[in-house]
DNA sequence: ACCTGAACACCGTTCAAGT
DNA sequence: ACCTGAACACCGTTCAAGT
């Protein structure tokens, strides 16, 4: 499964991803990059955006892999699961933006999976926050949410600019995700 | 000033977006839509990139009109102004992918204005929420940051499906923008 | 200054044919 | 099953010319 050539179609697709966006994506150089024709990848994906589709799953589950590497490895915080992720965001904007794209409904049943595998990741840990006292009680589900929305949210606002990068005010988005956090644990702000 | 035509050619692009996304605001169906020829636009916009970016400045304009509308009636409250920005964000979600969209650098000034205009509301906002204690201390753009960050992450987490729409776990953006406000309002969850 | 119609360039996609 | 080369369709953009 998921022969050899179509990994390197994707990984292709990637390195055109982050260097200039989906329209850069070209599938005649997806195509000469992975040293056949402008047309095999159809042999392999149906549509461009179905091959994006792969690419972004992919991606989403290589963000889970590694949650779930540091989870095994001790460290299951909500807090430093999200600060990965905003790491990750920043460090791969096209891909987190092409994660949290618009995808025609059925455009990719593994997109959804990898993005409901993200969540859970992210319930759980959740849930032992609120055991150990260092996330408020309430719907463990809604918090994520909220958790995920700053992440989510600080990330594009960083990336298109709109988050004040000088003066006092300055904020990363890290912090903002500590932040709120910290906003979380400690009441009384 | 701001030709008829010129926004005669926006308000048929603004259409488009709505209806399709930005492949779908094509300049030869923003032309016929406007009684002119396909590439009549290109008298009054220098590039399809352009005249989105002209629509986006126009929008988020339009958004802190709206906010300022409501800030002389009375209520210049910042959870208030948040709820009507997502609010807009649900109901018009192209226009808010839009906006929220990556901006190649110097693509459009005005664009980065409005964006700091919204900003400036909302600081304002903000401040008048910490007098009346509503808001915890603490640097209001930091805070207004924070703030931002949920509105856009969890609109965008809506619009791409990715919140859960059903259970108990159920959250509408506007839920969990008053959730954050709750949680800054009284400490201890 | 604003507009038109023809033309070009590019890229997603399809087709017929090869092994 | 996988690939190729030619061709088509579409759309952003440019050009020469009109008023």
């Amino acid at each position: 499964m998921s022969s050899s050539r179509r990994d390197q179609l994707i990984a292709a697709a990637a390195d055109l991803l982050d260097e200039g966006g989906p329209d850069a994506v070209q599938l005649r150089k997806v195509g000469s990059a992975s040293g056949v024709s402008h047309n095999a990848p159809y042999k392999h994906f149906s549509s461009k955006e179905d091959l994006l589709a792969a690419l972004a799953a992919r991606e989403l589950n290589a963000v889970c892999d590694a949650a779930e590497r540091k989870a095994r490895a001790g460290s299951p915080l909500a807090k430093t699961i999200m600060l990965a992720y905003v790491r990750w965001a920043l460090m791969y904007p096209e891909r987190f933006r092409l994660v949290s794209g618009r995808w025609t409904k059925g455009a990719s049943e593994d997109i959804a999976q990898a993005a409901q595998r993200w969540q859970k990741l992210l319930y759980v840990a959740v849930e032992a926050a609120q055991k150990a006292d260092e996330l408020p009680q309430g719907d463990p589900e809604r918090i994520s949410s909220l958790i995920l929305s700053v992440a989510h949210g600080a990330a594009n606002l960083a990336l298109s600019g709109h988050l004040s990068a000088k003066g006092k005010g300055k904020a990363e988005p890290s912090d903002l995700v500590a932040d709120l956090f910290s906003y979380l644990a400690h009441p009384g702000g």
